[in-house]
DNA sequence: CACATGACCTAAC
DNA sequence: TGTTAGGCCATGT
């Protein structure tokens, strides 16, 4: 069943406190969600971030590729091959592994 | 309302 | 070093 639909943009406010703060990365910045969920005042709610930015309809808009874990391994990308994309948006930024 | 899922984290074996 | 188990939160069914 299709899950995504432009009224879900709105979605719940977590998610929309999640995409705010990832919007608010600057270019060649990464962030953890450890540091995203401590961000957005839930350290704990890193699930729930994780899953927030999992569900980020507007991947072109928000700089979902710029979160890693907090290993600073991938973690992963829309859906599963997307890995690759992220790694290589990633080392484009600069960043190092 | 209860169960199941997940782009997680930490600890233990 | 790799795998397993438990815990945490919000979302979707």
């Amino acid at each position: 069943m299709i899950s995504i639909q432009f009224k879900q943009l709105n979605g719940t406010p977590f998610q929309k406190l999640v995409w705010a703060e990832l919007l608010k990365i600057k270019r060649g910045e990464t962030v953890t969600y450890k540091e995203l969920a401590k961000r957005i005042g839930k350290p704990k709610a890193i699930r729930a971030v994780a899953n927030a930015v999992g569900a980020n309809p507007l991947p072109v808009k928000i700089p979902c590729h710029r979160v890693v874990r907090s290993d600073g391994t991938i973690g992963g990308y829309s859906g599963r091959g997307g890995v690759k994309t992220k790694k290589m948006l990633l080392k484009q930024e600069g960043v190092i592994f």
